[in-house]
DNA sequence: GTGAAAGCGCTAACAC
DNA sequence: GTGTTAGCGCTTTCAC
């Protein structure tokens, strides 16, 4: 049964004292490396477990200066980009030795940013990892930003000189997306955009229209329509679609989410899937699979990009800790093409 | 431009310094309430703001005993339902004035549950929530667990006396679903449940079984298949349930992943829904709106859920702190009835 | 109103 | 090998 009593906290004063030792002694015994004889040690550590003793990590954080925690900031953790991206991050931070203090950001004012930066920092963090979209100028603050006293990493940030930043790398994908296409023989490519708002959508659609326009196909930009990543949207702009670019043979649709109205719409009008209208997505949702038709799409792996920010912050860390310069790049993640029926 | 420059932290002996006044005005400064003279203040503000003074929240932990932190830890952060309780978490802390510190757990083995204990209790969390599905007796630990110093609150598990839980009502939601179906005249009302080891599949297949049960209608075993939440496996689960109740008129199906192969393979053989037969699931993914036909389903309010266990695990501590007992019960969320075309 | 002293729980640096 | 001393950055207590 679990109680909350009040009994107060077993101390290393207390186990130094019920083993005859010093503070010192208790201290090297829980931190192993340096040298305690054998029957010393044996007789700390049975009073350890007797006591239940656990060692105050926030009193030494106070004095090594460093909490082994790291700071993550999010933004839209409601969304499945952020949380599995954040999952990778558990994944890699518990390996290594780190635990993650949160804060998700419900804005970008100037006010809340440095809020949350403060809180981060007066836990002593040892490094920040920003886990947010970039949308409008929502990262400029990092150019001009007051000098942080830890090392941040950025991700799915468009990259800046002189900061560090790991993301998919949109562009790519997009072409990937739009090559498969045109490799089985499609001509007249649309697209279904994200918000242009977002950094993550204007590489997309980069990408789209670069590759037709290296084929030497057309990609006006009536051939491409915007949504806002939801369902909902990807039905609006699929109509729009259909007016604007009737004739057209294949969609290449900015996420699997908007793909889905797409195939249900086409279903329900009668355009046959993939014949007709071949259809590829962008994230590979797990539903993706068993969409009806299932769809070809691209596939993000999120996991990866929180696990390699955590290595990278924490050889930033490193670096700092032993008065190294801190490396800064931009670091891309290669996403990959799935094949399925619908395109 | 971020630079992580080694400066050494200001201090509030920095700040005391400069201002020509103790540390103790400075405390009293930042912490408002207690009396300082409007000259003094502002002189201590100015400073403040000129050296950029945070103070440090660790140091100020170490002494009060109190972190205003809370430890939460997850367990299959990667799937929709535990982040999107993150998320509800994330918000109602960051409104209480509260960080998380977050752990995810890879195995319930006692000794991985005894260093993540640890490691949050090390950091001194003012409280823990438990954010893990109770699947077979992984939380049989928590009714003969040696006494946790802090209150912990859990989520989705089975009530057990003595301990804080907050759920949702999945029985509820089945009940709903399974008369939903009824009201609508069908009779012959299968189900596809999730694994039988978690608790939330057990309580659903319970709602569905009683609820036939008690229109005089039968619910046996042979009318239930069970699956593993994923699409996949909801495509096999259809597949054994249209040989073992060929004439089934109806399907509940125990989330909206697995109700999703039913919908498609149900088209793939030319069954018509809901005409032939009525597809309900659980969960309310943002797509299920958007699959052919829409999705019928069980909306469960994760958001909500989180946001109710922050308040509740933070009445427990300002219980603690007043030393007045901590009340323990076990809540549940009422999920509601989304009804589209499917059913 | 303001300051001085003590101490939260731990470890770094130096004795012995 | 082990103990002593000092101090991380802050707040509490009690003076004045």
């Amino acid at each position: 049964m679990i109680l909350s009593d009040r009994k107060k906290r077993v101390t290393i004063k207390d186990v130094a004292q019920v083993a005859g030792v010093s503070t010192q002694t208790v201290s090297r015994v829980m931190n192993k490396f340096s040298y305690v004889s054998g029957e010393t040690r044996q007789r700390v550590e049975a009073v350890v477990e007797q006591l239940g003793y656990r060692p105050s990590t926030l009193a030494r954080s106070l004095i090594q200066q460093r909490s082994y925690t790291l700071g993550v900031v999010t933004f839209g953790l409601k969304f499945l980009g952020p949380s599995r991206t954040l999952n990778g991050i558990a994944d890699q931070a518990d390996k290594l030795g780190y635990m993650l203090l949160m804060k998700e950001l419900d804005n970008f004012e100037k006010h809340s940013l440095n809020e949350v930066m403060d809180s981060l920092l007066a836990r002593q963090v040892d490094g920040i990892i920003w886990v947010a979209p970039e949308i409008g100028n929502n990262h400029d603050w990092v150019e001009q930003s007051e000098s942080i006293p830890v090392p941040v990493l950025f991700l799915a940030m468009r990259p800046r000189t002189g900061i560090s930043s790991v993301a998919t790398d949109n562009y790519q994908g997009a072409v990937m997306a739009t090559q498969h296409l045109l490799e089985n023989g499609r001509k007249r490519v649309a697209h279904i955009s994200g918000p242009m708002s977002w950094w993550e959508a204007e590489e997309r659609k980069r990408g789209w229209r670069e590759t037709l326009e290296k084929a030497g196909l057309d990609a006006p930009e009536q051939f491409c329509t915007e949504g806002n990543w939801s369902s909902t949207s990807g039905e609006q702009a699929f109509l729009q679609l259909l007016e604007a670019y009737p004739n057209m043979d294949s969609i290449f649709v900015a996420n699997d989410q908007m793909a889905l109205s797409v195939l249900r719409e086409s279903h329900r009008r009668g355009i046959r899937v993939p014949e007709q209208l071949a259809v590829i997505g962008f994230d590979n949702l797990p539903e993706s699979a068993y969409f009806y038709p299932s769809l070809t799409t691209i596939s993000q792996d999120l996991q990866l990009l929180g696990e390699e920010a955590v290595q990278r912050i924490v050889e930033m860390i490193q670096a700092r800790q032993n008065n190294q310069p801190i490396p800064s790049r931009s670091q891309f993640i290669q996403p990959t093409l799935i094949v399925r029926e619908s395109a």
